[in-house]
DNA sequence: CTTAACTGAAACGGCTCCGTAACGAGTTTT
DNA sequence: AAAACTCGTTACGGAGCCGTTTCAGTTAAG
C-alpha cells in the first residue's frame, strides 16, 4: 500500500477506521489504551509503567488499570525486571500483536477505499 | 498536504495522533463518539438518531447519550424535525467544526512530520 | 376515530474508568 | 542499620457509558 492522502481524506480515513472499529464485535478500546498498545507494540522496549505515564503525561494508576484491562483481553503480558525488582517490564503476547495487525489491515483497507474514489 | 503512506506508516500515525490526543487536556471522545461526530460533520444531512443508529450499527439510546454528551460539549445540537415532529434532526455548530478541524491539523501535521522522516 | 407503528428520550442496574491519596516492596543513600 | 527514595499497586468516592426495557409524543392505517 502506498497513497496519496489529501487533509479532507484523512479526515475521512478517521472516520471510516472508526466506523469499522465501533461496527465490529470487538471491545472498543479507549484513546489511552489505543496508546499504550501502540507504544507498546512500535516503540523499542523495555515498557514500564513509569516510562509509559510519562511518555502519555498521564498518572501512573491510569497506566495500571489500562494495563489489568488490556491484560484481561491477552494483549499484553507484565513481568517483573530481575535486574531492579521495583519495575514492572510490559510485553507484547500473540493476542497483542493479532490485534495490531488486524488494526493495521483495517486502517489500510479503508485508506486504499479511499484512494479508489478517486 | 499530500504523502504516501506504507501500511507501517499508517499505523504510526495512527500511534502519533492517539498521543496527541490523549495528551490534550481535552475530554477523550469514545470511539463511539468520534464515529458519531465526524458523520454529522462529514456527511451530509440530515442527521436522526435513528438514522445514526443505523449507520453505526448501534442502539438509539447510545446515539441519545452521545448526542446528550456532546451536546454539553458544544459539539453539537438538536432540534425537532417540523416536517415531522418525531424526527430529531442534529446539527453541527461552530464550535464542533473547530473540534474537527484541529482534528484534521493534527493528523495533518503527524502525517507530515512522518513524511519527513524519510 | 380508534388502533397500530414509529421516533427519540428516560429509567434502571451494572460495569469501567477517572483523579487523588495512601500503601507495600525493593533499592539507594547516609 | 536506618532513613530516604523509587516503583507499581490498591483503595476510595465520583462520574460516564453500557444494554435493555419502558415510556410519551407523533404519524399512519384500518
Amino acid at each position: 500500500m502506498s497513497l496519496h492522502l489529501t487533509t479532507a481524506e484523512v479526515l475521512n480515513l478517521w472516520h471510516d477506521v472508526h466506523l469499522d472499529l465501533v461496527r465490529d464485535d470487538e471491545p472498543d478500546l479507549s484513546a489511552r489504551q489505543i496508546s499504550i498498545l501502540l507504544t507498546i507494540y512500535l516503540e523499542a522496549p523495555p515498557h514500564t509503567v513509569r516510562g509509559l505515564a510519562a511518555r502519555l503525561n498521564v498518572s501512573k494508576p491510569v497506566i495500571t488499570r489500562a494495563l489489568d484491562t488490556m491484560g484481561k483481553l491477552g494483549l499484553v503480558t507484565r513481568r517483573r525486571d530481575e535486574k531492579d525488582r521495583r519495575n514492572v517490564l510490559v510485553q507484547r503476547t500473540v493476542n497483542g500483536a493479532l490485534y495490531v495487525e488486524r488494526l493495521a489491515d483495517t486502517i489500510a483497507h479503508r485508506a486504499v477505499a479511499l484512494g479508489n474514489e478517486r
